[in-house]
Formats: structure tokens, C-alpha cells, sequence
DNA sequence: GGTAACTGGGTTTTT
DNA sequence: CCCAGTTACC
């Protein structure tokens, strides 16, 4: 029996029926803020005391954020040192915990490689060439846009010849090629012992299918309207009459569509499982009603129970919408405004600048950098996706699989002397050889060219020394060995990158398998490299900045939208069909509501901040198409102050240029500079 | 033939 | 900032 007293406290009466529920299925529609991780927790608590099997309970999130939380509350619960409370993680993450407890089950190696996504990129290019697909004489879609064809034909569980036409016609005439390429990947990811993210859920699906024993009495799943057919599959799999399931969602937040993501699985469960118990939450606990009026207005009505999202906070301050002359004038403002709440006692981690994509927040970055007001940056370019992380991270895996091509690719070519070219050839040899090739290395060094021989060899060597340590972190330290001559050869700031990888390889130590801790961390990658400095200090404040899809789940007390203007909210690629412009809507709509206390929208009224802007006509923006119900809901209009001071930012000095620039076309000849 | 250094143009969202 | 395309060198 646990001791897990007080989990209901000041739970509502309809969370409470959550909480707890019993065996058959529950389908929870919760809105924004409604306490659906504090009600999901608090069932947890609820099915342990009532004394289910912690290891037969399983927590399925479809993020990594929503995830921790949800994982991260669950052992706050048991308080320190009571172990884990249940299984979980993301979908991905606890696929890759239960193929590499039995890889031989479905036909893997033990100590398998996980592929990221921009390595399925490099096999698809490998391929693509090996198929005579990459020569000039006739167009052929990039290794890139294979590599989303593919992706998405996996995770909607549809074919090819379905996905192409109708998403990428562009590609039509390639459909028969595509196909034969794809069969090939397929058959090399298999032959050389690696699965990319898709295949963890393929093959996860398959262990289900195959082993129709019930691992889990009872599966929780978050955010189920991210879910796309192959996990609408497994959730079936794992509880196939619905005994014991409890999924929870909001159709209304449903941001994943590009991942092949359908809101509708949601509806879809109902009509599986017609005894399913429905309750909704709608309730906010989160903002206050000022806040909830917006969002409200702009939250979609079609398709699904509707919620009205009411405040049990009272109607608190007016949310506004800022009007700036220019972007680096909205980057002003919003810096102005947390500042001023920072004076006022709200921290820097209480507030958080939302934006459509990564780069939107360059100008607020460059603006805070100036002021001196620290800040995090999620979502954005991933540690992970640094060039030298990657490198680490392929020679690594080579260690645990000497097959793995796609990482042999990538450690061949890091030696000076060998390009794509050589390093396919390399390749060849790589394949060829019956034996382990990496033990056998010398054989792939003499089919090397004479000048890069001597380097070759001592890398390789080095790493097939790595693997007599047993420990993961000796391996991973044997392995940075290898590279350190590489890094320093390869790239100009080599010191700070060694300097990255000193600090990922000392956190090897926690864990027992080197190819574990790998997939860990490509599943699963630090948001950026002062994470794995340790714990953050306890006073340690910074803004936060995050795009809106990594802020889902998550909320501060003072939110800033940037660019609430057409063609970034919403985003102009999306215009193009209703269900792009309706999920643009949806993403407004989680940004509104990750506020609890103060909502700030900026609109800019142009975009001056490349050299061109001048020439450009997108130079002047539009509000977003989504103000209108905003404004209806009773939204302040504010103008941001033109600032009076001398310029922070270094930006601004190009603006003021820019400006004059303007004035002399209009009137006369620019003066000469 | 292959590599590397240079140039110019473009950039959604995540596991 | 990263990729593709081009050119100059080995």
C-alpha cells in the first residue's frame, strides 16, 4: 500500500469523477487550464491506493514537455526516494524501453541505433544515389522531402500512391521510383541493425500484435488528440476492449496535423468503445476571464463537445494587442513590458514570449541580449542538431554497432580528404566485409586514399579500443578520444565544441548501456547545452521563449505573441487549405491560453528588419485574420511608445537608417553615404 | 574524378 | 544560419 495521502485535495466534484473513475473506458474532454495533469495524477494516486501494480500502469503523452510534467508530478506524489509510481513517457520513449528489453523479438540487434531525423535524411540520400536517382538528367524530390513522403505515409498508416497525390502532387510522377527507394531503406535500415523514430513505433506495434498477453492493467493517455493512426493503434493494442483506458484531450488544441496527427481519432475512440464514460472538464483554473474571453472567441467550434472555458479567477486585467511602427519597435516594447513586470515583482520565469516559428524571436533575443536580461530559448535549434553533437553521437553508436552505415557515413566524412564520394566508396568496403568492420578496421583504411590513412587509422583504432571499457561512460570518454583530433581539425571553434561534448559525455555516467543513453538522448535531446550543466541554480532567473507548440501543456503569468500578423499568425504556408487555416487557429489558441495573469499580442506594422525589406512587398504586414474575433472579445489597443532614448539594440541603428533611406527615394535621390 | 572553399538565396511546427 | 551550386585545386 502507498502512502499518497491528500491527492484530492481541492479537487473539483467532475475531477474527482476522473480521478476516480473505474475499470471501463473514460474518454476525458478537458479545455485549456482545467487541471487535467492535477485530475490525471490525482487518478494515479486513486487506481495505486486502490492496489494496482505501479509496473502494470502505463503514462502515454505524445510530447516530451507534457511527458516530464506528467512524470515529474506522479514522483512528487510519492514523495523522494519511493521509486517510480508508474511506466512512462512519450510514445517514442517507451517504445524504445520495451524493444531494447527484447530486441531479438522483433528481429533487432541488441544494442540497436536510433536514427535522428536529419540521419534518415543522409540514408535517403545514400539510397537516392545508389538508385542513380541524384543525377541532373531528370528532377528527382530531394533526400529531405523523401524523408517527410516517408514519414508521413508511416504515421498516417496510408499508402504512397494516397499520400503523394493529394499532399506533395509535385511528386506524382516519381511515385513508382519513391516506392522502390523506400523498400530499399527499409531492407538497409533492417540489414545494419538501425531503426529511425518511426520504426519504434512500427516495430512496437508489431510486439503488440504478436503478444496479445496484456502488459498494462491500466494505460493513461495525454493529449490524445496528437495522436496520429500508428499510436491510435497501439493505444488499441495495448487495451483492446478498452478496459482500464483513460485517454484525455482537447480537440480544440490539436496542433500535430503536419506529424499526421488527426483530432478526430479522439471522436473516433467513441464510436470503438460506445460504453466509454465521457466527462468534460471546463472548468479553468489557470487564467483569468478577461483571458478566457479571447480565447474563447477564437477557440474552433466545429467537430467535438463543445467547452466554454469560464474562470474560476475572477476577470482580472484586460488583455491587450500592441501596435508597433516596426519589428524591432515590437521587440522594444515587449522587452519594456517584462521588464516593468520584473519591477513589479513578477520573475523573468513568469513570463514567456511565444512565437510561430524559432526564428520569429531573433529581434526580442537580440533585444534582450542587449538589456541584459537573460533568457532560454525551447524549441528552437536543437542541441542535437549542432554538427558536432551528431558526429559524437554517430561514432558512438558505431561502438554498440559496427553496421550502422549511416554513422559510418557521417565518421568518414568528418576526416579531411574524405567527401561523399570516398566516403561511399568506404562504404562499400564497409558492407562487404563478412566480419565485424569495425574490428577489422584495417581493411577499410587501405581502400582509403594514402593521405588520410594515418588519420583514419587512429580514429578507428581508438573506437575499437572504446569497446573493451564496459562502462557506458569510459566508452563515451574512449569515443570523444577518437574524435577530439577530428573536431579540432574540422571546425574553427573547435574549443567550444569539445567543450559541449566534455560536459554530454560526463552525463554518461548515469546511465548502464552506452546504445540506451544514445537513444535517450536522441529521443530525447537537452533543449540546449546549459541543461546539461547541472541543475539550474535555485535562484536562477531568465525569460523563457519557446515556440507555441513547445509551450503546449505548459503556463506563465505573463504571456507575449509577437507577429500576430498574416502570414506568421497564421503562417502563410498554411493558407492554402481550410484544414492548414484551421489548425493555425488552433495554435492561437493555445498561445492565448498559456496565460494566466497578462496576454500580450504585438502587431507590428512592418517587417523592416532584412536589407530588402525596402524592396519587399511583404515589407508591410497585415493583422492577423484572427484579431477581428479578438478585438470583439473586448481586447485593449494599445500603440507602443516611440522610444525616446539612445539606441540599446544594434538593430535599431539599421532601422534609423532604413528609415531615411525611405524618405530620400520618395522625395529625391538617395544621398550618398 | 574528387574535395574544399566560396557565394548567394532561403528559412514551420516535433518525436 | 544552412543548403545548393559553382569553381579552383589536388
Amino acid at each position: 500500500m502507498f502512502a499518497l495521502s491528500n491527492w484530492d485535495d481541492g479537487l473539483t466534484e467532475t475531477q474527482r469523477a476522473v480521478a476516480t473513475h473505474g475499470e471501463g473506458a473514460l474518454v476525458v474532454a478537458a479545455g485549456a487550464g482545467t487541471g487535467k495533469t492535477r485530475t490525471l495524477i490525482a487518478r494515479l494516486a486513486h487506481l495505486l491506493e486502490r492496489g494496482a501494480a505501479p509496473e502494470r500502469i502505463l503514462l502515454l503523452s505524445f510530447t516530451r514537455r507534457a511527458a516530464d510534467d506528467m512524470l515529474g508530478r506522479a514522483s512528487a506524489l510519492a514523495g523522494s526516494g519511493a521509486g517510480r509510481l508508474a511506466v512512462g513517457g512519450t510514445f517514442h520513449s517507451v517504445a524504445h524501453r520495451v524493444l531494447s528489453a527484447n530486441p531479438e523479438v522483433v528481429g533487432l540487434p541488441p544494442g540497436f541505433g536510433v536514427l535522428d531525423p536529419g540521419e534518415v535524411v543522409d540514408l535517403m540520400d545514400l539510397l537516392r544515389a545508389e538508385h542513380g536517382l541524384a543525377g541532373i538528367t531528370e528532377r528527382f524530390p530531394r533526400a529531405s522531402t523523401l524523408a517527410t513522403i516517408y514519414s508521413r505515409c508511416v504515421n498516417r498508416g496510408e499508402a504512397l500512391g494516397v499520400v503523394v497525390p493529394t499532399e506533395f502532387p509535385w511528386c506524382a510522377g516519381h511515385v513508382e521510383a519513391m516506392g522502390e527507394l523506400f523498400r530499399a531503406v527499409t531492407a538497409r535500415k533492417r540489414d545494419t541493425g538501425v531503426v529511425d523514430f518511426d520504426d519504434l513505433l512500427l516495430y512496437w506495434r508489431a510486439l503488440l500484435i504478436a503478444d496479445e498477453r496484456r502488459h498494462f492493467d491500466y494505460v493513461l493517455v495525454d493529449e490524445y488528440q496528437d495522436v496520429n493512426q500508428i499510436q491510435v493503434d497501439i493505444v488499441r493494442a495495448l487495451a483492446p476492449d478498452g478496459r482500464g483506458l483513460t485517454v484525455v484531450g482537447d480537440e480544440a488544441q490539436a496542433i500535430y496535423g503536419f506529424r499526421g496527427a488527426d483530432s478526430r481519432h479522439l471522436r473516433e475512440l467513441l464510436t470503438q468503445l460506445p460504453d466509454a464514460r465521457v466527462i468534460a472538464l471546463e472548468r479553468n483554473f489557470r487564467s483569468h476571464q478577461g483571458i478566457l474571453d479571447v480565447a474563447n472567441t477564437v477557440r474552433p467550434t466545429e467537430g467535438g463537445p463543445s467547452i466554454r472555458l469560464e474562470a474560476a479567477r475572477g476577470p482580472g486585467a484586460a488583455p491587450r494587442l500592441v501596435h508597433s511602427h516596426d519589428a524591432p519597435g515590437e521587440a522594444r516594447a515587449i522587452v519594456d513590458a517584462i521588464l516593468a513586470a520584473h519591477e513589479e515583482g513578477v520573475a523573468l520565469r513568469e513570463q514567456a514570449v511565444l512565437v510561430r516559428a524559432g526564428h520569429h524571436s531573433d529581434l526580442v533575443e537580440i533585444e534582450l541580449s542587449a538589456r541584459h536580461v537573460p533568457y532560454r530559448k525551447y524549441g528552437g535549434l536543437r542541441f542535437l542538431e549542432a554538427a558536432h553533437v551528431r558526429d559524437f553521437i554517430a561514432a558512438a553508436r558505431l561502438v554498440d554497432n559496427a553496421h550502422d552505415e549511416v554513422a559510418w557515413y557521417r565518421l568518414l566524412r568528418l576526416h579531411p580528404g574524405i567527401g561523399t564520394s570516398r566516403a561511399r566508396g568506404l562504404l562499400e568496403v564497409v558492407r562487404a566485409q563478412p566480419r565485424d568492420p569495425l574490428s577489422h578496421w584495417a581493411d577499410v583504411v587501405l581502400a582509403a586514399p594514402t593521405s588520410v590513412r594515418e588519420s583514419l587509422a587512429d580514429t578507428l583504432r581508438t573506437l575499437a579500443q572504446a569497446r573493451e571499457r564496459v562502462l557506458a561512460d569510459a566508452r563515451a570518454d574512449a569515443v570523444l578520444d577518437a574524435l577530439r583530433p577530428l573536431i579540432r581539425a574540422h571546425y574553427p571553434d573547435s574549443p567550444a565544441r569539445l567543450g559541449d561534448l566534455e560536459r554530454l559525455v560526463s552525463a554518461a555516467g548515469l546511465s548502464a548501456r552506452l546504445s540506451d543513453w544514445l537513444a535517450e538522448l536522441t529521443l530525447d535531446p537537452p533543449a540546449s547545452t546549459s541543461d546539461l550543466a547541472g541543475p539550474p541554480e535555485l535562484d536562477e532567473d531568465y525569460v523563457v521563449i519557446s515556440t507555441i507548440h513547445s509551450a503546449k501543456g505548459l503556463e506563465w503569468s505573463h504571456v507575449h505573441v509577437p507577429h500576430v500578423i498574416d502570414g506568421v499568425i497564421p503562417i502563410d504556408m498554411a493558407l492554402g487549405s481550410a484544414e492548414g487555416l484551421a489548425e493555425e487557429r488552433r495554435l492561437f489558441y493555445v498561445a492565448i491560453t498559456r496565460a494566466r495573469d497578462r496576454l500580450s499580442l504585438y502587431a507590428p506594422m512592418r517587417l523592416a528588419h532584412h536589407r530588402r525589406a525596402l524592396d519587399d512587398r511583404h515589407s508591410y504586414a497585415l493583422l492577423s485574420r484572427f484579431v477581428d474575433d479578438v478585438v470583439a472579445a473586448g481586447l485593449v489597443i494599445e500603440e507602443s511608445a516611440p522610444s525616446r532614448e539612445a539606441p540599446t539594440a544594434p538593430t535599431r541603428h539599421a532601422v534609423v537608417d532604413l528609415d531615411a533611406l525611405w524618405r530620400a527615394e520618395a522625395t529625391g535621390p538617395a544621398p550618398t553615404p
